[in-house]
DNA sequence: GGTTTTTGTTGCCAACCGTTCAAGAAGTGA
DNA sequence: TCACTTCTTGAACGGTTGGCAACAAAAACC
């Protein structure tokens, strides 16, 4: 066992229940005083353990990450699936964590990006970092769905990829402010509806694809 | 002219540096020291014209409102191009506005839906009341859609209003992370590819519409 | 049992928070 | 000029902020 006097509750705990706390009121929302009665760990055994309020933050949304993100990332990756189902499940694991009811709503990850961007730049840093794995887990997907016939072959990539970006923006967003998990659900099932015709030719006549300005590119 | 001294910054003025501050930063990101700087008014001089910070905040957000949300969705409702078009134009007014470089990233209101989920209850009540106005007109326009023929009659209005709404957070979040405004109209575009299937016939044949569980009630 | 090591607890700090009061400055109307 | 009205200014309030030093408590090692 450790030589000291051992811990009250444990690291991991109390990371945890720091993560919630940022997660739901935000940084500058959220006091010392806040995190120290919801880990149940006193303020000077917070910075003994984390370190400042900045890094604290940090290593709670980078605990986030590992927590939820990382593994639906995973999943996304290990294409056990047909892509659109793939994509679904990712975007189907925000519509499941913000309905959660025993988590703040919305996506941590999401709220930060909101949160941080005239923040300390190290936090911006970080959230950019995240955003960019997440993009490019995301991005590998498409490719490997491109690369066996999934998708057409001349599908623009980076253009479908920073649309699914954009979904899961969306469903934390519209989960944050309240909307239940069938409802996310639906928003995804639209959206997932735009994919297969990325590439492909325009999916109605001549009649309104004329007013589809920008997407002569992908035409 | 008014009888007492008069002010050194009016009060539109005032309200317009106001809004921009807490656009930036949030309600909990801004002090009211920030606030006094940055509109030209001491702080006495914000209490008696706003009231306290809770209330400053919410005419702010109205202020951002009737400056920025009301003329875009009166465009939206005026109804003078295909609904496609007046669509792309309200999303394509979010990109605009959150790549002009004289004013903060993203969207005040969806800033705030994430900002204000766990705050003040006039807070939540207000944010709340402007999503729904702006569910509101979206859905109203599709409506008119459907009307006049633009959109096939057996479509679901409130599935597409909530998707157009989803959009519109989603832009507003890519915006705040550091996204062009080209970026973010090919994303309009990529979306609104979605919307005119809604309703139609499953837009490819049966080789991954099968995949699409949740989408079987719109097809 | 005594030492060492690690943690919890108490209390405090300077700085800042939102808010307000009192006094003075700058106009109008008579 | 004189009151009257309105805004600005400076200072201050009590409370809270992030952060920390000092000491007590609890375990392991010798």
């Amino acid at each position: 066992m450790a030589r000291g006097r051992p811990r009250k509750v444990s690291k991991n705990d109390a990371l945890y229940a720091v993560m919630l706390a940022f997660w739901q009121k935000g940084y500058s929302g959220t006091s010392m005083n806040d995190l120290a009665e919801a880990s149940g760990m006193a303020k000077p055994g917070l910075y003994a353990a984390f370190g400042d309020k900045e890094t604290l933050f940090e290593k709670a949304l980078l605990h986030y990450y590992d927590t939820f993100g990382r593994p639906a990332f995973a999943r996304l990756q290990a294409a056990k699936k047909h892509v659109l189902e793939d994509l679904r499940d990712l975007l189907g694991a925000v519509a499941a964590l913000t309905s959660d009811g025993t988590k703040p709503t919305g996506c941590f990850l999401v709220n930060a990006l909101v949160d941080c961007t005239y923040g300390a730049q190290s936090h911006v840093d970080l959230v950019n970092g995240l955003k960019a794995t997440r993009f490019a887990a995301i991005r590998e997907r498409l490719l490997k769905a491109v690369a066996v016939g999934e998708m057409p072959a001349d599908t623009d990539v980076p253009r479908v990829a920073t649309f699914v970006d954009g979904q899961f923006s969306a469903v934390a967003v519209l989960g944050r402010s309240g909307s239940s998990e069938a409802e996310l659900m639906d928003f995804v099932d639209t959206g997932l509806r735009a994919l297969p015709v990325c590439g492909g030719p325009p999916m109605f006549g001549g009649e309104a694809s004329r007013f589809l300005h920008g997407a002569q590119k992908v035409q």
